[in-house]
DNA sequence: TAGGCCATCTGGTCCT
DNA sequence: AGGACCAGATGGCCTA
């Protein structure tokens, strides 16, 4: 069946981005080629069966649709009319609901959405995910973390995912039943592996050795839950979440809450704004060609900076990526695993749980102070 | 150009 | 009778 355009080009397209509709609205905005193609389906379905049944032979008289007169059909076309439009406003509140989930689980963006059945899943998966960490009590691992909220995505969602939790995108290789595999180192250590103190411990920061492995130290994982409790509700309609703001993500990051509206995307981000990275099972920060593209190709460490004094300066290329906006491992990030907006505002609040860097111009050092005063160090 | 995703229309079913 | 819900069909748009 020919299916004629039912809005003007523009309203089609505003649809897409939640605008919803009154009934009246939708009713009001019938076209006449609508109206018209209902007439002639009705006309075409009743000379079909008035010539011929179901074998191809003539039909009997007594089988001849039933013939209305034309106030009950035209009723029966308004009410088609009307049922349309309900079930376009219903489907247009479902569009809505599911666009407020977009927005409260990982890897929210704007112009990257996730389609419908790939938001469910990650929902699903986030879901049981926080459940799986509730439970057990104890600091997640990350790992577990990722390939849990990876299960059962697509490949290309896999690595939204994985790029948002600043993970090699390669390591998780969905396999054909759906489940995530890690190619990687898949221990803590990998995730958060501490630095050598000549590389993140700037001068006068380090409580450790300068050329010893120093052991890390967890921050505190529940400072993380407090925040996320003091955070608002997505439900509360709180101004702190009014449908513009990232959720309150993430896997044991402090949760945080940052505005959606100048973040960079995740595509620019992965294109143009990474340069360093955190990957499992390499040791700690990993350069990242500014030719790269993800998952990126990474080099050594060691070939990242010369001297401590370039560690404490400001570096003019981002050192860290954050995908939505939102500060994923905000807050109290370890020297090897900092995040940053890379949005070029000047914000490198260290207060305590909520902290999440900015500025794509803050040296290591005060990265490092931040990250110690998170500690409570 | 094929395939994925989406919006819309449509008829059927269930419920009030 | 009419509304909500559902699933199939269809065509448009976008991307690899």
């Amino acid at each position: 069946m020919l299916t004629v355009p039912f809005e003007d080009p523009d309203m089609m397209r505003e649809s897409q981005f939640g605008a919803t509709f009154t009934r009246q609205e939708d009713v009001r905005t019938l076209n006449s080629a609508d109206l018209k193609e209902t007439e002639d389906d009705n006309t075409d379905r009743e000379e079909e069966e008035r010539e011929e049944d179901e074998n191809g032979l003539p039909k009997k008289k007594g089988a001849r649709k039933k013939k209305f007169s034309d106030g009950h059909n035209d009723r029966v076309k308004v009410r088609r009319q009307e049922a349309n439009a309900r079930e376009r406003s219903r489907m247009h509140g479902l569009n809505d609901a599911l666009e407020s989930l977009r927005k409260v689980v990982p890897c929210y963006s704007k112009t990257q959405k996730l389609s419908k059945i790939e938001t469910l899943r990650l929902a699903k998966n986030y879901i049981w995910a926080l459940s799986e960490t509730l439970s057990a009590g104890k600091r997640p691992d990350l790992l577990a973390f990722v390939q849990t909220l990876c299960k059962g995505l697509s490949q290309p969602t896999t690595n939204l995912v994985a790029g948002c939790l600043q993970l090699n995108a390669r390591n998780f290789l969905t396999d054909h039943n759906g489940d995530v595999s890690f190619s990687g180192r898949p221990q803590y250590d990998s995730l958060y592996p501490y630095p050598n103190a000549e590389m993140a411990t700037p001068t006068g920061l380090s409580s450790g050795t300068r050329d010893g492995v120093k052991p890390f130290r967890p921050y505190n994982y529940y400072a993380s839950y407090e925040s996320y409790y003091d955070s608002a509700s997505p439900e509360s309609g709180s101004p702190h979440f009014d449908g513009q703001m990232s959720p309150p993500i993430n896997y044991n990051g402090i949760f945080s809450l940052k505005k959606h509206e100048d973040q960079v995307e995740y595509s620019k981000n992965c294109h143009y704004g990474m340069r360093y990275c955190n990957v499992p099972g390499r040791g700690s920060m990993y350069r990242v060609s500014p030719d790269s593209h993800f998952p990126y190709d990474l080099h050594p460490r060691s070939q990242s900076f010369q001297s401590q004094d370039e560690l404490n300066t400001a570096h003019d290329v981002p050192l860290f990526h954050l995908s939505t906006g939102t500060a994923l491992f905000s807050g109290t990030p370890p020297p090897s695993l900092p995040v940053m907006r890379l949005d070029g505002s000047e914000q490198s609040d260290c207060g305590g749980g909520k902290t999440w860097f900015s500025s794509n111009k803050v040296s290591l050092g005060t990265r490092m102070a931040c990250w110690r005063q998170g500690l409570g160090r």
